[in-house]
DNA sequence: GCGACAG
DNA sequence: ATCTTGTCGC
């Protein structure tokens, strides 16, 4: 896969949070151009006190969620985990799985969030503007929001707001476990998001693109090879 | 200033 | 993110 717009990765803090705010105004809701046939899945894995990060990208179909692609990679990385800048962090490691990706999928999604973030930009939207692919962001977790209520029944929802607008839905995709976080990353609309995450979701609480691209990155780690 | 805080 | 055993349920 190629990408469309480059900048530094090696910044401080603060300039991360510029480059954001900059980048966060390319960020567009908007309707899918075309069904999504081909999806793809992105994930992080490392071990404690390493700073070596196994990044990985999964391909799969929409249609019978079979594995078409997978890429595993290795890279060094210096930009510590701060809430707020995950993106930092994650990116130029996944954006060397990327450049060995062969495939070119419809959607990208992401295990973390979209425009549910501080700045309206996290990690879903910054790699969906970079190579300017719809993209969807799935995290496990609330970084920012407040929400009414929490779904309990699979395929529920709740509406996540933040700052008087809705960023994301809580999506119950099982009972019994916590809901995930669902947020447009970029070209897409958040019902399309959330219709898409459940078409892609088996019997786990992770839907399978982050799901299987966990897997692959951590198996890749604990083999200590690629 | 204090507390919260994706992975 | 990672560490880990036990336990519950299919
Ligand atoms: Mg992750």
């Amino acid at each position: 896969m190629e990408i469309k717009i480059k900048h530094d990765w090696n910044v401080s803090p603060d300039e991360a949070k510029k480059i954001q705010l900059e980048l966060s105004k390319l960020v567009k809701e908007v309707k899918l151009e075309k069904e999504p046939e081909i999806v793809a899945g992105v994930d992080v894995s490392y071990n404690i006190g390493s700073n070596l990060l196994y990044a990985g990208v999964v391909v799969i179909t929409v249609k019978d969620l079979e594995i078409i692609e997978k890429v595993v990679v290795e890279k060094e990385v210096n930009f510590p985990y701060i809430p707020g800048l995950l993106s930092f962090r994650e990116t130029p490691a996944l954006y060397e799985a990327f450049s060995r990706l062969k495939t070119e999928p419809d959607v990208i999604f992401v295990d973390g969030q979209g425009i549910a973030h501080p700045r309206f930009f996290g990690i879903a939207s910054h790699i969906g503007v970079l190579y300017d692919k719809p993209s969807v962001g799935v995290a496990k977790s609330i970084l920012v929001g407040t929400y009414p209520y929490l779904p309990k029944k699979r395929w529920e929802t709740a509406p996540l707001f933040f700052r008087g607008k809705q960023v994301g839905c809580l999506l119950c995709t099982q009972e019994g476990a916590e809901p995930v976080v669902v947020s447009v990353g970029y070209k897409i609309t958040l019902d399309e998001a959330v219709e898409l995450t459940k078409k892609l979701t088996r019997g786990f609480r992770i839907p399978e693109p982050t799901r299987l691209a966990h897997i692959i990155v951590n198996s890749a780690r604990k083999k200590g090879r690629i």
